[in-house]
DNA sequence: AATTTATTTTTACACTTGTTAAAAAAGAGG
DNA sequence: CCTCTTTTTTAACAAGTGTAAAAATAAATT
């Protein structure tokens, strides 16, 4: 069987195929593009004639003539991350379902590759680009300039305060943040916020979701002061080395603590097992408390699992391919602002 | 300042770029392959003028024409795995370094879409591969066919028994493994073996690399029977499921458990600790005793810290991006069958 | 069988940049 | 100012596929 496929010869162009399967180059051309356009007994012809010979399309050749490439370019902040992993694969399965192609671009967490990446899109001239924005103001000049030439959507986080009027895909962080907020503080006491170290408008938001909640349940808000750090995209290692810091002083160690993410909240559990803050055995209850948030694949698996507040990933991810095609389709460019945020789901388990 | 990039006049073409800013469209050609192709008065007038305008080559275009596209595919089985993205880091950085652009993509867990994503390298004319394959016989008729059309570099895992000569980095496995499994044997006791569910060569290598192990130290190997499963790329659940249910009968409760990899063993620990084996302290000695193979970046923040064998990802990313530009570049297609593996280190934490 | 309709073939140009050969221009050196 | 060398320009064709119009063919209808 696996010699059959060495034998096929290789046939490099739609102009070969042509000569050799006798069917002319047009025909072949309507048929790549869409098998149904062409009469069914041809489709079979074509069809047969394939599974003798070695012959696929040149990518590179199919898109630069025409005028919609069918790809989309997808920029995350980088790739170490099962959250964006896990957005990609769902932006990659919908979009393959849609008939696009994805391109797959990571910023390594640096503002000045993200506007390269930005321009590398524009360069493959994908019909559209959905990003999860680092959310630096250096990038934010290529953005603009971008928005006006092809839709765009972003994902997970936006610029702060809208600065940019773009379509936006992420998570309800009032409802996530004030389900969770209000959970604890009817189960146990009244949380502490620990925040990213990176400013990007999840991270903003989800403090000021935590603020307006103590309000509304009046309890005396505490925000951690977050450091500014070099390993700002390592966020265990970020929370890890805060709370130790705190516990070491005392600080904290019978509070519950809220993590604007689950991550933090590993790297906290991480500080709290070594400052022996936490329940020995599940099921007895301890004084200190962490909650995350995301439902990070890893969340129910860390000891003790992590109580936490789900996002659907793949919701977003179909949501956020919805709204680009909507763009590309129906030619709206940048959107109209649209926003679509989904609501999170408690995962109660043994943290909190 | 961020108005300025809507100001610029937006150019689609280099020959309207070559009307415009005076300069004719094959110097402009040759200075954007290699700016110091051209004088260095014309350079500077060819910059200046590009701070005016807003111009990107076509990506498409400048590569169709082109013999070498400077472009290498990356195939991973899939990306919800913090390995697999920093070893595409890994490859991404080292490959920019050296002018090449790298094109990722997910097989999603599935041979067939991993087929297809090999004809699809070879449909964007890629200069070469970098596959980690799932080792599934399936898409073994599509490898062996590509292997003879354009270079070829396997990373992390390769097919059984070496079915395809094909050049491949990876990791020392009997290295890692006797390392961990001496000093598991020498520290506590002997390890049983818990492999991964999925068929690749990492499995395979690690398993045999634990029985001749065992062999040289002469204590009686135990190799965890591995059920067919659903969640085949799920490997906490997987071991999880597998160990809870063996603790459950009191099995495997007062031994030493060496996982195939850490997400295996971060399983495990979850299972270990719903049935109180672990020492409630760190420090305090426990019966109870796991190990990880690979350096997962959470593994040292699970509870108990995981004590594993690191795999350097970023040694072996440039190296697989040496191989492939060597095979490119010198005109080796599929290469002589090189192999570079690299030693692990051990990362001696608290689960044993 | 004749007519109508749907499809394919032929022919030719489009897309954007790479590339080459010959002609023209610019710069260096005297 | 005049050679000699280097660089740029001009002009043309190349890459592989999309696409449009007219001509030819096949299928469906009467």
């Amino acid at each position: 069987m696996s010699t059959l496929g060495q034998l096929k010869p290789k046939i490099r162009t739609m102009e070969e195929l042509s000569a050799t399967i006798g069917i002319s180059r047009p025909t072949l051309s309507r048929y790549f593009q869409d098998a149904s356009s062409v009469r069914g007994s041809t489709k079979e012809r074509i069809e047969d004639a394939l599974k003798t010979v070695d012959y696929i399309p040149n990518f590179f050749a199919t898109k630069m003539n025409r005028q919609s490439t069918r790809v989309i370019g997808v920029i995350v902040p980088y790739l170490n991350d099962l959250f964006f992993t896990s957005l990609i694969e769902s932006i990659e399965l919908s979009a393959l379902e849609r008939g696009y192609t994805i391109i797959i671009q990571s910023a390594h967490g640096d503002p000045g590759l993200e506007s390269k990446m930005f321009e590398s899109s524009v360069a493959m001239s994908a019909d559209g680009i959905i990003a999860a924005p680092i959310g630096h103001p250096n990038s934010l000049s290529a953005i603009t300039r971008l928005r006006n030439e092809l839709p765009v959507v972003f994902v997970d986080s936006r610029y702060p305060d809208n600065t940019v009027d773009v379509d936006f895909v992420g998570t309800n962080n009032q409802q996530s943040i004030s389900l969770m907020v209000d959970y604890l503080h009817r189960s146990g006491g009244a949380p502490a916020f620990l925040g990213m170290p990176r400013i990007n408008s999840n991270s903003l938001e989800r403090e000021q979701a935590y603020l307006r909640s103590a309000e509304d349940l009046s309890f005396e808000s505490r925000v951690i002061p977050v450091k500014k750090t070099d390993s700002a995209w390592n966020f265990e290692e970020f929370a890890y080395q805060t709370m130790d810091e705190y516990f070491g002083r005392g600080e904290f160690v019978d509070s519950t603590i809220l993590c604007a993410n689950d991550r933090l909240a590993i790297g906290v559990i991480r500080a709290a097992n070594r400052h022996h803050l936490l329940s020995q055995r599940i099921g007895e209850s301890s004084q200190f408390r962490v909650a995350g948030h995301d439902d990070h694949p890893l969340s129910a698996y860390v000891y003790p699992a992590l109580t936490t507040v789900s996002r659907n990933t793949e919701k977003m991810g179909t949501a956020a391919v919805e709204q680009i095609i909507d763009q590309i389709e129906n030619g709206r460019q940048g959107g109209k602002g649209v926003i679509r945020t989904f609501d999170a789901e408690l995962r109660l388990r043994e943290s909190a």
